[in-house]
This record gives C-alpha cells, sequence and structure tokens, in this order.
RNA sequence: GCCGGGGUAGCUCAGGGGUAGAGCGCAUCCUUGGUAAGGAUGAGGUCACGAGUUCAAUUCUCGUCCUCGGCUCCA
C-alpha cells in the first residue's frame, strides 16, 4: 500500500501499482469522465500511469491548464497519425500545444504539398480515429531502440532530436498506427477527443532557425464537447470583427496606400482627431510629473548611430543612408529618439541639483521592418513613438523607474486595459556577444529594474535573452482581439548610452558623474496604442476620445435659430463636430449611414422650440428624454464625467 | 526575408479565354416631417501593374507591387 495526498490534504491508501484513473474513478465518477491528467509530486502523468510510491496528487480536467495541454498534446499526435495516413513517408518535426489548441511541424513526402482545402479530409480522419478509442500507450525505450526505429523510418527530424536525448530518459507513445517520440503525458485513449478544427497552415523554419528547412506547419484546436467547439468559433467571429484594420477601414481612422510605400500608415481626419486627444491626455500627465516637451529632426547623421551603436547593430537592416551634395556625408531617418535626446542633454553642463532632467518628444521614428512582419497599425516603418528619456542620478533611479511605472498605470486605467502582462526582459546569459556594456552595469541596471518592480508589488513575468541590446526593460503587454500579444509600454534602464555620449553632471563633491538614463514609452508607439484601443473597444472609444459626439436634427427649418444656440452651446462644451441635417450654417447635410455611428442626437422640433428644449437620444440606448439646455448641460457633463472619471480616480 | 493563401465597383464578395455581376454604400428625384426611415432612377471598374502564350487574356504562364495567415525578426 502506499500513501496519495490530495490537494486538500487528505490521505488515501491505495495498493501500490494504482492509476489517476483508478483514483478518480474512486473519488466520483463524474469526475472520472472528466479527467485528462494527474500530476505526481508536481510531475504531470498519464492516467493510466500505475503510482508506485507515496506522492502528492493532483487532477486535472479541461478546466485546468494541464488537462487542455494533455488534451491538445494527445489530439497533436491523432493529427499526426491522420497526416500519415494520406502521406504516407511524413517526417514529423515537434507538435507541441499553444495557448489556443497545438501544431505538429511535418516534412512532407517529396513533391506533396498541403492546402487549406485539404484539411476537410484531414479532420474528418481525426474523428474517425478518434471513434476507434486506440489506447495511447507509453513506453520507456532505450536510445538506440529509438534511434533504430526512427532510422527505419529515416525520420531524420526525429533522429535529431533523439541524439540530444540521455539514454534513460527516453519514451514512446503509441496510439493506433501511430507511434511518436514525445515526453507526455497523454489521454488514456483517443476517444475523449469530440471535435476537431484546423485552423490553419503555415511554413515554419526547422528548430526556428531561419538558416533551417521550412516544414509545413499545421495548427488545430480539439474539443472535448462538440458544443465547445461552436462557441470558439463563434468567438473568432466576433474577434474578427474587432480588427483594428477592419475598424480602421470603416471609420475613416487611418488608411495605407501602395503609392505612398508599405508599412506607412496614413491618418485621415478622424483618427489624427483620436491620436491627437491620446497624445494630449499624456502631455497632462507628463507635465504633472515633470517632463519637459522638446522637438527634434527626424533625420540625423550616421556618425551620431555609430556613437550609439544603433548602426553597427541594426545599420544594414535600416532604410539605407541618405546622401547629401557634399561627398561622403550621409544622414540617416531616425531609427530612435535617444541619440538626439543624448546631444539635448549635452548642451551645457549638468549640476546634480538639475537632475533628473526628463525630456519628452512625441517622436516619429523610420524602422525598414521585414516585409512579412508588418501588419495593420501594430508593426509599421513609420511610427510616433511617446518617447521620454530620464537623465537621473543613481540614487534617483529607483525613484524614477517607480513614476513611470505610476504613468503607465494612470495611462491604463483610464483606459481600461486590465489584462495587462508585466514582463521583466533580461539579457541572455548564454549570448553576452548579443549586448554591448560591461556586465556590472548590466547587474547594476537589471537589479534596479527587478527592486523597482517589487516595490511597486507588480506581478511580473521574468523573460531571459528579451532585453534590448543595451539594457534590460519592463514591458507590458496586451493582448489583441485574435489573443496575439503585443508589447506596449515599455521602460528601459540603460547605462550604455551615457557612456557612449558621455554624459555627465557635477556632482556636490565637484567631480565628474555619469547620469543614468531611462527609456520609456507608456503607448509604445501611437500606432500599436490606437490599434490595441480600436479592439479593446470595438471602436466605440470613450466619449472624450470620440471624433463625433452630436448631431443636432431640427424638424423644420424655422428652428434653425434655436439649433444655433444649441451649437453655440455646445461648442463651450468643447464639442468638436457638430453636423446638422438641414441647416447649412452649422453643417453639411448629414448621411443616414453617419447618423448610425454617432452617440447623441438631439432633435430640436416645434413642441422644444415653445418650451425650450431638445429631445435627446443617444445611440443604442434609446430616447433620453425632453430636456431643456441646462438640462442637457448637465446630461452631457455627466456623460463625459462618467468616462474621465477613471482618469480622475 | 522565408512558406502558403489572395488582389474584380467606395465596402463585402460571386464569376470566368470572346468588351463585366450582386448586396451594401454613393448621386438625383419622389415620399416621409418626431424619423437613426421607404420608393424610383442613375453614376461608378484599363478586373493591382508589366511581360509572354493566343485570332482574342480580367481569366492561362512568368515577373513585380500590395495584402492575409504563420515562421524568423522587433533598437
Amino acid at each position: 500500500m502506499i500513501k496519495i495526498t490530495l490537494p486538500d490534504n487528505s490521505v488515501r491508501e491505495i495498493e501500490s501499482g494504482t492509476t489517476g484513473l483508478n483514483i478518480a474513478k474512486s473519488i466520483s465518477s463524474r469526475l472520472a469522465k472528466e479527467v485528462m491528467a494527474i500530476s505526481v509530486n508536481g510531475e504531470v502523468w498519464d492516467l493510466n500511469r500505475p503510482i508506485t510510491t507515496d506522492a502528492n496528487i493532483k487532477l486535472f480536467t479541461w478546466d485546468d491548464r494541464e488537462g487542455k495541454e494533455t488534451f491538445w498534446h494527445s489530439s497533436a499526435h491523432l493529427m499526426a497519425e491522420a497526416i500519415e495516413f494520406f502521406y504516407p513517408g511524413t517526417k514529423f518535426g515537434i507538435g507541441p500545444t499553444v495557448d489556443t489548441g497545438f501544431y505538429y511541424d511535418v516534412d512532407l513526402p517529396e513533391g506533396k504539398q498541403l492546402t487549406e482545402k485539404d484539411l476537410a479530409d484531414i479532420e474528418k480522419k481525426i474523428i474517425e480515429l478518434a471513434r476507434t478509442k486506440s489506447e495511447i500507450q507509453r513506453s520507456d525505450v532505450s536510445k538506440a531502440d529509438a534511434m533504430a526505429m526512427f532510422t527505419e523510418k529515416s525520420d531524420e527530424l526525429k533522429l535529431e532530436l533523439i541524439r540530444e536525448l540521455e539514454d534513460g530518459t527516453i519514451t514512446l507513445y503509441n496510439q493506433g498506427n501511430f507511434t511518436d517520440l514525445c515526453r507526455g503525458p497523454h489521454l488514456p485513449n483517443t476517444s475523449y477527443i469530440k471535435a476537431i478544427k484546423l485552423t490553419s497552415i503555415a511554413g515554419a523554419y526547422w528548430r526556428g532557425d531561419e538558416k533551417n528547412k521550412m516544414l509545413t506547419r499545421v495548427y488545430g484546436v480539439t474539443f472535448p464537447k462538440q458544443k465547445f467547439l461552436e462557441e470558439y468559433l463563434v468567438m473568432m467571429e466576433e474577434a474578427k470583427k474587432r480588427d483594428h484594420r477592419k475598424i480602421g477601414k470603416e471609420m475613416e481612422l487611418f488608411t495605407f496606400s501602395q503609392a505612398v510605400g508599405q508599412g506607412l500608415p496614413l491618418w485621415l481626419p478622424k483618427g489624427a482627431m483620436l491620436r491627437q486627444q491620446l497624445e494630449d491626455f499624456l502631455r497632462k500627465v507628463q507635465n504633472k510629473f515633470g517632463y519637459e516637451q522638446v522637438i527634434t529632426p527626424h533625420i540625423g547623421n550616421v556618425e551620431l548611430y555609430k556613437t550609439s551603436g544603433h548602426f553597427q547593430k541594426y545599420g544594414e537592416d535600416s532604410f539605407q543612408p541618405i546622401k547629401t551634395p557634399a561627398e561622403g556625408e550621409e544622414y540617416m531617418l531616425k531609427p530612435m529618439n535617444c541619440p538626439h535626446h543624448c546631444e539635448l542633454y549635452k548642451f551645457k553642463p549638468r549640476s546634480y541639483k538639475d537632475l533628473p532632467v526628463r525630456m519628452a518628444e512625441f517622436g516619429t521614428v523610420y524602422r525598414y521592418e521585414q516585409s512579412g512582419e508588418l501588419h495593420g497599425l501594430t508593426r509599421v516603418r513609420s511610427f510616433t513613438q511617446d518617447d521620454a528619456h530620464i537623465f537621473c542620478r543613481p540614487d534617483q533611479l529607483k525613484d524614477e523607474f517607480k513614476k513611470v511605472i505610476d504613468i503607465i498605470f494612470i495611462i491604463f486605467k483610464a483606459l481600461d486595459f486590465e489584462n495587462y502582462t508585466a514582463q521583466i526582459s533580461l539579457r541572455d546569459p548564454e549570448k553576452p556577444e548579443k549586448y554591448i556594456g560591461s556586465p556590472e552595469n548590466w547587474d547594476k541596471a537589471e537589479q534596479a529594474i527587478i527592486e523597482a518592480v517589487q516595490e511597486k508589488g507588480l506581478n511580473t513575468v521574468t523573460e531571459l535573452g528579451e532585453a534590448a541590446f543595451y539594457g534590460p526593460k519592463l514591458d507590458f503587454m496586451i493582448k489583441d482581439a485574435l489573443g496575439r500579444s503585443w508589447q506596449l509600454g515599455t521602460i528601459q534602464v540603460d547605462y550604455n548610452l551615457p557612456d557612449r555620449f558621455d554624459l555627465e553632471f557635477i556632482g556636490a563633491d565637484d567631480k565628474r558623474h555619469r547620469p543614468i538614463m531611462i527609456h520609456r514609452a507608456p503607448f509604445g508607439s501611437m500606432e500599436r496604442f490606437v490599434a490595441v484601443l480600436i479592439e479593446h473597444t470595438a471602436g466605440k472609444f470613450p466619449l472624450w476620445l470620440t471624433p463625433e459626439q452630436v448631431v443636432i436634427l431640427p424638424i423644420s427649418e424655422k428652428y434653425n435659430e434655436y439649433a444655433q444656440n444649441v451649437s453655440d452651446f455646445l461648442n463651450n462644451c468643447d464639442i468638436r463636430s457638430l453636423i446638422d441635417d438641414r441647416n447649412e450654417k452649422i453643417g453639411r447635410k448629414i448621411r443616414d449611414n453617419e447618423l448610425k455611428r454617432i452617440p447623441y442626437l438631439l432633435i430640436v422640433g416645434e413642441k422644444e422650440a415653445e418650451t425650450g428644449q431638445v429631445s435627446v437620444r443617444k445611440q443604442g440606448d434609446g430616447d433620453q428624454g425632453v430636456m431643456s439646455k441646462d438640462e442637457f448641460a448637465a446630461f452631457l457633463n455627466n456623460e463625459v464625467k462618467k468616462q474621465l472619471s477613471a482618469f480622475y480616480n
């Protein structure tokens, strides 16, 4: 007999060799049906693997991440079996799970190709295979046996993987006619898988290295119930409606032109207005935090970027230098603002009493991103950073860093961004050649971020190898409508640029000292931020950001005078745009489709003219009642306040 | 940059070797004047661009540009 301990700390005595599935059965028959995996002393196991020692266990179902992963991992194997059925001789790379579903990288036989049209057949086959209720069996094998087996299949992808494994740790999983090298765990049998959707097909480099062969990656997602699949499909449809590229076009916020060039966004009037609102908002916040606005040119001498180190790092992948009539003189479109700001810092000697110096600029930069990477407004070749650089003393660093976190919180709160991930990006200790600057400075910079984050009580994940080449950073990531993660806010600690630019301040000791630089951009870039904002609000921006809010619709011309009064009033309320149906003095004629998008409609008619009132309608919310001018003022202010309250809090 | 889909009216898309289609939108007129509407008529297209095959190319082939899904990259 062995002792197992459940998550609630209750202990059960069971026979040695009992499986997770049997334990689940002994608890309840319903759990036995839903359970998908078990953790044994912290390690996730197959349900049908015998437990032979005392253990802490936890059972996982579809509701647990571990349950889903086991489910999808088995699904990947099943898909591989189906693909092998249609394309014998296919070689299999890796088939892991992702956030939603799984994929398998496959190398199809010479001359064969998978297209979207083939997916339906594979889906059918998978369901067919699932229904056979094949057991998924685990077996330990020696390295030699594993090598022999995959040599016979001449699957050099698997052989490459096996070569890197240690003898004694190699396990195979088999279901039906398919055997795969795999660590597991897996479902007991294939019948759990009830519904499948193969979502897409794409190329992917073997082992993620662009020097390697390109394999075919098939993405899929499976569910234990048909209903879950249907819900998933509906959700994806809904998500597509929120795509900022679609809404941006419909609302006439921005566009692209082949003639202007790839990845170069053109902001339409309404989009420009929206963006300006965001800039004004941030400028106000930054003013409160002691920032000063600066303005720098869009180009800079190549030498400037050689000093900063950016040219050596990115020169070949940038827009190439611009020649001038002068022999040998070259300028670059600026790919970042920092070097310009360093020069601003240097324009006069700085005292320790002057620090911190906080320079802010909505600076437009130009980066030649790989063509395949461009994506709506989230990845473009010209974008405007809400950039600022803080030059401070070492003793001010942590405090300054924390204040930047505060600014980011103000922004996220005002715009209801709750589901962000804060990520500390540190250097990759195994690839020091990727970074500039001394290890001591890197240690200091990384430590400063970690401490500031701890003191702010921020939940973070830490990623090694994600740092910028000149310093570590704290990034705020937000997901778009389709669940893709984008970096928005970023704060970076930099000891290197001050060195390279030989920045100094005079200390209280009358000696020269090196300031530390913080790079930061709460929005990240205006382009990307607007994109994410569109997807979060589905184009229903907070009132204070809405391009057009109120329409006056007089019923007949003799009320124009009254409409004019209302219009004057609205103008005083900082309402940007008024549209009137028939009064040309106020505006152009309104179109029906425009009317549908406008949040507030005022109807000014005979009754209202007599009583001095307006009928107010709110889009999606119907009649708000008949109001006097003052009542309407109060109403509108209240609406604005509702939207602003988050900011005021 | 790489693999694989696309590019037909302002938008969403159908079609297909013989001079181009729908719905929505747009324009004009009518109707309606407490209404986020109804009707009639009409204007919009070198079928992304360039070359080739052909009696004939928007359709087939190749190249270029752009775009979409991934991969790689992301100062």
